[in-house]
Formats: C-alpha cells, sequence, structure tokens
DNA sequence: TTTGTTTTGTTATAGTGTAACAGATGGTCG
DNA sequence: CGACCATCTGTTACACTATAACAAAACAAA
C-alpha cells in the first residue's frame, strides 16, 4: 500500500492544498539552489490552479504578462525547469502538464486521466515499477524511464454516471 | 511468463516477418469485413518496413505516391484505422507509430523504446496489467485505456555500450 | 569588478494533428 | 438491375505542439 494522493474531494480546501503545495517547492529548491524565477513560478502557480493537465499554450494565456507577449519558448523552458526538478509531470498521453503535488519526491508515478471530468490525478505504486522492471528483464531490455497513464472514471463521475 | 515479441536479432528474417505480418493482418480483416484499402496498406507496409516507430510525416514521404500529393488527413485516417484494428500502437512518448507484430489480439502492451538504435519492441504482461489495475482500484478510479512506455536499451545496444 | 554561468528576449521555423465538406466508390437489398 | 446507404477519398484550410539559434541581460562567486 503505497499511498499518496488520488481525485480531489468536494470537500476539497484547494487554496490551501496550492499554497502548500508552492511552499514546498520553493523549500525544495532553496535546498538545491535552484531558483525559481518569476516566470518559472508564474507557471506553476497556473498548474496548482486546478487539477486537470493544461497546454503550454492554455498556460500562456492564463498567465498575466502586463503587456509583455513572450513566445511559446519561454513557456516550454519553465516547464522544462519544472518537470526537470519534479514540481510537474508531462501527460504524454495528451501532451500537456500537470503539477506534481508531491515536490521533490523521486517519481515517476503512474498518472490517471478523467476522460469525464477531465481532472487528472497521480499514484506511486512500487508494485507497478517491480512488474516493469520484470517485464524489462524478460526481454533484455535495460530500462531508464517509465512512462504509465491510464484514461477512465475518477470516483466521482463513476457515481455521477451520465445515465 | 507471458512470452511475446523482443527486439528483433542481427539473424532476424525480416522479409518473412513483414510477409507474414501482412497477411495475418488480411486475414484478419477478412474476417471482420473491414477493407485493407490502397492507402491502408501502403501505410501498413511502410510500418511494417522495420521496427522503429515512425512519424505520420515520415510515413506520409516514403511511400510512392505515383505524383499524388495527398494531405496529412489521409495518413492519420489510415494510422486511426490500423490502431483501431490493433495492427499498429501509436507511442504516445514519441508522438509516432509502430506495426504491432500480434495482428489482432486484443492487448494494449508495454512498449519499449530503445534510445540508442531508436527501435521498438512491445511485450504483454499480465502482471502489468494487473498491478495498474490494482492501483487505480486503491484510488477509486475505473481505468478505460492504459499506456505503459518505457525508454532504455536493448539487448544488442546494451552489450556494444559506447563505452 | 571581473568572469563565467544561467536566464531571458526574440525571430523564425519545424513538427503533429483536426475540421469540414464535397465527391467517389462499393456493398446490399428490393 | 438500380436505388440506396455507408464508407472511403480528395482537398482546403487551419490549430496546436515544440524547438533552433543567438544576442542580450541578470546573477553568483571569487
Amino acid at each position: 500500500m503505497t499511498e499518496t494522493s488520488a481525485f480531489p474531494s468536494t470537500t476539497h480546501d484547494h487554496a490551501r492544498c496550492r499554497s502548500e503545495a508552492l511552499a514546498q517547492a520553493e523549500a525544495m529548491l532553496a535546498r538545491k539552489k535552484a531558483r525559481l524565477t518569476p516566470d518559472r513560478r508564474a507557471v506553476l502557480e497556473v498548474l496548482l490552479d486546478d487539477h486537470q493537465a493544461q497546454g503550454a499554450y492554455d498556460i500562456m494565456e492564463r498567465i498575466d504578462w502586463r503587456g509583455r507577449r513572450p513566445a511559446p519558448t519561454v513557456i516550454y523552458r519553465a516547464l522544462d525547469f519544472l518537470v526537470s526538478h519534479g514540481l510537474a509531470h508531462k501527460i504524454e498521453s495528451l501532451n500537456a502538464f500537470m503539477a506534481c503535488p508531491h515536490a521533490g519526491h523521486e517519481h515517476r508515478p503512474m498518472i490517471m486521466i478523467c476522460t469525464n471530468c477531465s481532472q487528472v490525478a497521480e499514484f506511486a505504486s512500487t508494485t507497478i515499477d517491480k512488474a516493469v522492471a520484470k517485464a524489462a528483464k524478460d526481454s533484455g531490455f535495460t530500462p531508464r524511464e517509465t512512462t504509465v497513464e491510464v484514461t477512465g472514471l475518477c470516483s466521482h463521475c463513476r457515481e455521477s454516471a451520465t445515465a
């Protein structure tokens, strides 16, 4: 039982969720002496605004640039930084990004994508990791990075199923 | 031990591999009364030409169109058809496609991507499927489609490692 | 305060994927 | 046979995703 977070409930206090994640991120980066510059911070904040996957261009539009009109590169650079420090994940099957709620833990979790409400959540499972490692070994393959993504219905949407 | 195929060896008889896969595909589609039209067949043949992932535009360029200059839509339509009939897989982390060597088996295998020789292979593992199902259940999530992709080194490239 | 590293700004371009709709083709059933 | 319906093709246009390349600015460390 590798208990981590799943989909946020209706009673979920998002303001708190968001500010805690941000504080953790700041602390973690300070420890690593990495800089959370204004652009990077802006991107992270947009990602933390909700529990949905967001495309780079969506993110770009949601940021208040105060007159600036930055190129996509700016966003991708910030996203690269966040992903490489474990503060965000890229969701390959959506070509989109999500904030990672567990700042700084080394992990490549399974990502769950609700096709109804389009919320995303992650779950770290050592069982999956082991199963993948074994399958790779049985094929003579030496794994480096693993991607596991699942689409389906979250518990909310499962219950209020559209008849 | 769910033995399927792994990376082709140096002694691999690709002409045979290719023609068998094509024959299987034809048989399977005939059974389903689905049509392997010229465009679809051309795309499948290009995918079967090697064991690498190929982007839609690469595929388009490799086909001899005899003067025609088809739009990308044509390729994507053919790819949709092939994927929906289990004759090809989309590799999400590469935005590319591979032929599936096991025509018609219902399966969503783990896909292995060698970052050295860029060959791809698949492996069906019920252990992974179960682990993913359990992780989803533990999160209250009802899974529909699963993507598992691993990058790393195939057995060949592992041995002849670039010092 | 010099020096080297990291970050930003900017332009341009490459790569991936869909929407929409008219027209052609093929299979089927009376 | 021929009318019909479903599927497949052709085509135009566009939307979305991502990177290359390089000069300028900001910063940290000594």
